[in-house]
DNA sequence: CCTGTTTTAGGACTATCGTCCTAAAAAGTG
DNA sequence: CACTTTTTAGGACGATAGTCCTAAAACAGG
């Protein structure tokens, strides 16, 4: 069993991804937790300090993720390939939430709340790893505006697919950006 | 002097674009209209009255802009280009606030909202314009696929705007955008 | 078994929200 | 001017939010 401000965490992430930070309250999570809201307070003291949690969380995951990749020896190209992939891999929640990253971003933007610098965060850790896998692949000029192309691509695709829930576009949509990732790779490579 | 309905749907529009739809009160509303929250009820019921108003008007400003360029004689291509620069006759404020589109229909899709049918209809505006232009290049087979590329593009460089309010990222993502279209033209009359 | 700390539960408090009611003011009509 | 309708103001109401307090329960080490 792991520790209640773990398990709250989790409840958290996943609220504030399905339903929105603001539209999220206390009671809804402690509800999920099965806990009071006294003891919510013990772990929390505002719900600032939830979101940051949460952030810190999702940025953690994220991490992990990419590094993963790094780690298991695949080349940056299918690095890239498989950030790319992530939008069939969570086809399915992109699909009835959106992206995890970009809705909790435009919603903290327009709450002017401070914790928008920590979603812009999230987006940062892909676009750093995206320019390192650019430059590995010897892009190194204009690397960081690659990262932030295929960065937005994402994005779109992933307002799109909540806004039109049709499996088919997300695959078509992927297949394109692979398609370009390829055409990279050749002018690099040649 | 605009009728006070009118003024109330205005204010309404701005600040739902600015802070969301649900960070919006009545009272907030009020205060820039300069009316009281009393006579505010007199106009509109129910919160989700204003939200259906706003969306309407929306779609009606909108209509009539990409109905304007084609009455101008515009080339499909030509308004085409038109709609992908939007996001540069607007650069200021999708910087700051996102695109009022994607935005709302992101708040509204997590909150379950019934408006939500609204905010995709203004989806779908954009979408069966841009269907038809492609269509009148020539591109009957995959106009639609082709309106929701552009459109996806156009959302995620709105996002990523708005994260990273850099003037130049905006410019130079118009220009592939732009560039892409010449593709798509030259593919086509050939 | 006792004692001190951590954790939990439940409710109180204040503020704000959407909603609704009532009466006065303004505008329009004969 | 008198009368009706439209428009406005201001406050009441219940619900819910985030926050905070207090006391009981669970757990720890000696």
């Amino acid at each position: 069993m792991p520790a209640t401000r773990d398990r709250i965490v989790s409840a958290a992430d996943q609220l504030f991804y399905e339903r929105g930070f603001e539209a999220t309250s206390f009671a809804d999570v402690a509800a999920v937790v099965g806990i009071s809201r006294g003891n919510f307070y013990y772990h929390f003291k505002t719900k600032d300090q939830i979101l940051d949690a949460v952030i810190e969380k999702r940025i953690a995951d994220r991490d992990a993720m990419l590094d993963g990749w790094v780690q298991a020896g695949q080349s940056p190209r299918a690095c890239i390939a498989s950030f790319i992939r992530i939008l069939l891999m969570n086809n399915k929640k992109i699909r009835a939430y959106g992206c995890p990253v970009g809705t909790l971003f435009s919603e903290l933007a327009k709450l002017n709340h401070p914790g928008g610098d920590g979603a812009r965060a999230l987006f940062d850790l892909f676009r750093v790893w995206l320019r390192r896998r650019f430059e590995d692949m010897g892009r190194t000029e204009d690397a960081d505006a690659l990262a932030m192309h295929i960065l937005a691509r994402s994005q779109g695709v992933a307002t799109l697919a909540n806004a039109y829930p049709d499996e088919q576009f997300l695959e078509t949509e992927v297949e394109q950006m692979l398609a370009w990732l390829d055409a990279i790779a050749a002018q690099t490579q040649s």
